[in-house]
RNA sequence: GCCCCCGUAGCUCAGUGGAUAGAGUGUCGCCCUCCGAAGGCGAAAGCGCAGGUUCGAGUCCUGCCGGGGGCACCA
């Protein structure tokens, strides 16, 4: 089915076009009436004419008359009001419309979407929530509205620390390192072999001599590389199970995938006469670029040590996707740090030729995850914070607060509701803010049941879903006439057929936060809805409305929810 | 020094060049013989500063102030 916004915006367009081709009707909902039309006042601008004439004029040409009515207010705004039949049938459409008038795109892309990106033998921290959080949901949405999503887990899996890393395995005897990874306690087995090669040179000399070769390819080494890949990916997986993160083992293409590329990286680079050697570096100087001194600032794609830089890989990771994943589009959800570095790389991908223009390679940075005192996130001893200590806190918080809660919960339900509750409160307050800003992580506020929190947004939901669990799951389906007559039912009513620009604003903006905007918006307005209108002690046609009022609610929430990965329990 | 991001209510945050800048939280005041008060209704309270562009600026441009980040071989 066709969305409100678009049937308004085809009628508009076609009014709009006869005062001047392919002017924008600027249309936005309004808090005077349900929508308001902008575009007059630009298009009398450049007319040179009174912009409420123009108005005028172009009521002529609307042919709105079926689904709204139309007043022109102030210097020049028109104002619309949905006909109540007009709302009605949208209402009535959205009754058996399993997407909620979200339609899927008409030439689907297939779109790569980086995220996730944890490192092979250290523990998950809260360094890898926003990426990993943020990119499921682009993931969800995306696949939602029928593009080709391609997840991949860049994971550091390869570099300097693995001589280190699997001359400490052997150190301990392949049993228990494994037994010892296996508990998931990554970082002491990282810290330990860390130890060893600051204050061991002996230790250090041969874990250098083992990058060298693991670096060749050397069998055995490769072996037991692959045993700290595999537990560490197992571990992964076991996180993102515990978050609800779509990512598996599958997605992980991790650094050492692009290993054997970065010969031809480099030759194919120098073969383009991109490449420069720099104090002893293999260099790509693309124009915009100045270090601290002015300077021309290098991508350095191969060190004076001959081994490669992470340049190198995200150049022949950006080729693989383009060339053999046949990508549209690249997003790389990554920190906003490396803001600089990923310009740097999309421009010599795309001098180089790798990246044509009709290919959408952008960089999704966010903000930090801060403590309370505002700096990075750590504990007070300045480690890291552990995402699943993070989430079995909140898990914990929100059992409490689940049994102080007089509800008629076994424990077992109580602990499966609550750890459904601790998700939708750690994605939510992570995905609601603007991803650009760092946010400070505060676990109270995150997991209150009160305010723009998930697990208001459950309560909402679990609200509903009661109403119909009291009615024994009868008259379903039936599709009223809707008449919205309160004040508060139209209300709620504008808000669900305004789910899909929602979606796609989310979508286009890659903001999540939009979307969390909308559903808190709407759960507001259902529950001064559900406030004023008293639904199962209605009867006749107004409770047939209110029911599918609150079902449509229910509805809009949870596939809302779903596109930001959060499950909101029938019942808490 | 150059570049990027951010400065909105006491606090945490929304705000696609449009009308009277919105929420949450906290504070204060109301509302449970009524479907889940985990709620609703109401009040007080704000765009860092100065210019500029525009019919119209929180939004765009310039400068300044304040905070964070990046700026050649760790990714």
């Amino acid at each position: 089915m066709a969305s409100t916004y678009s049937i308004l915006l085809v009628r508009l367009q076609a009014g709009f076009d006869q005062l001047e081709p392919g002017a924008d009707p600027v249309l936005r909902a309004s808090e005077r009436s349900d929508f308001q039309v902008n575009g007059v006042m630009a298009i009398a601008k450049r007319l040179g004419r009174n912009p409420r004439d123009v108005a005028q004029e172009l009521l002529n040409y609307l042919d709105l008359k079926d689904v709204a009515s139309c007043e022109i207010a102030g210097p020049g705004f028109i104002n619309l009001t949905l006909t109540s039949d007009f709302l009605s049938a949208q209402l009535a459409e959205l009754t058996t419309d399993e997407r909620l008038a979200v339609s899927t795109v008409a030439e689907p892309r297939t779109v790569v979407i980086d995220y996730s990106a944890p490192n092979v033998a250290k523990e998950m921290h809260v360094g890898h929530l926003r990426s990993t959080v943020i990119g499921d949901s682009l993931r969800r949405l995306h696949e939602f509205v029928g593009h080709r999503v391609i997840p991949r887990n860049h994971v550091g899996d390869w570099g300097t620390p693995f001589g280190m890393l699997i001359e400490h395995l052997i150190d301990l005897g392949e049993d228990t390192a494994i037994s010892s990874l296996s508990m998931g306690d990554l970082d002491s087995f990282y810290r330990a072999a860390r130890a060893k090669f600051d204050g061991d040179d002996s230790f250090k000399e041969r874990s250098r001599l083992r990058v060298v070769t693991l670096q060749n390819g050397d069998e055995e080494t490769n072996r037991l590389w692959r045993l700290l890949v595999d537990q560490s990916v197992h571990y992964f997986s076991d996180v993102y199970a515990k978050l609800d993160i779509l990512l598996t083992p599958s997605d992980v293409v991790g650094e050492s995938f692009y290993n054997f590329m970065l010969e031809d990286v480099v030759r194919d680079l120098d073969a383009a006469a991109l490449l420069t050697e720099s104090g002893g570096a293999q260099c790509v100087f693309a124009p915009g670029f100045a270090n601290r001194d002015g300077e021309p600032l290098p991508l350095i794609v191969r060190k004076r040590d001959e081994g490669f830089g992470y340049a190198a890989t995200d150049l022949a990771a950006i080729r693989n996707r383009v060339a053999d994943l046949g990508a549209n589009e690249v997003l790389y959800v990554v920190g906003a740090p490396q803001a600089q570095h990923f310009d740097m790389v999309f421009a010599v991908a795309r001098l180089a030729g790798w990246l044509p223009d009709s290919v959408r390679c952008e960089h999704v940075p966010f903000g930090n995850v801060l403590g309370p005192d505002r700096k990075m996130f750590k504990t007070r001893a300045g480690e890291t914070v552990k995402l699943v200590g993070l989430l079995d806190e909140a898990i914990e918080r929100a059992e409490n607060s689940l049994r102080e809660r007089a509800s008629d919960l076994t424990d077992d339900e109580r602990h499966s509701v609550a750890t459904l509750v601790a998700r939708a409160a750690i994605k939510y307050a992570d995905l609601s803010t603007e991803r650009q800003r760092d946010y400070v992580f505060d676990l109270d506020r995150m997991v209150a049941f009160e305010g723009d929190t998930g697990p208001y947004l459950c309560y909402a939901v679990a609200r509903i879903r009661s109403i119909f669990r009291r009615l024994g799951d009868v008259d379903r389906a039936v599709s009223p006439r809707f008449e919205v007559a309160d004040a508060s039912a139209r209300a709620l009513a504008l808000g669900l057929v305004a789910f899909p620009e929602a979606v796609e604003d989310a979508l286009e903006l890659l903001a999540p936060h939009r979307l969390c905007a909308y559903l808190f918006d709407l759960a507001q307005r259902f529950t001064t809805f559900y406030e004023a209108c008293p639904v199962l002690s209605s009867t006749g046609a107004l409770r047939e409305e209110r029911l599918a009022l609150c079902d449509l609610t229910a509805r809009t929430l949870e596939l809302g929810l779903g596109l930001l990965g959060i499950v909101a329990p029938a019942q808490m």
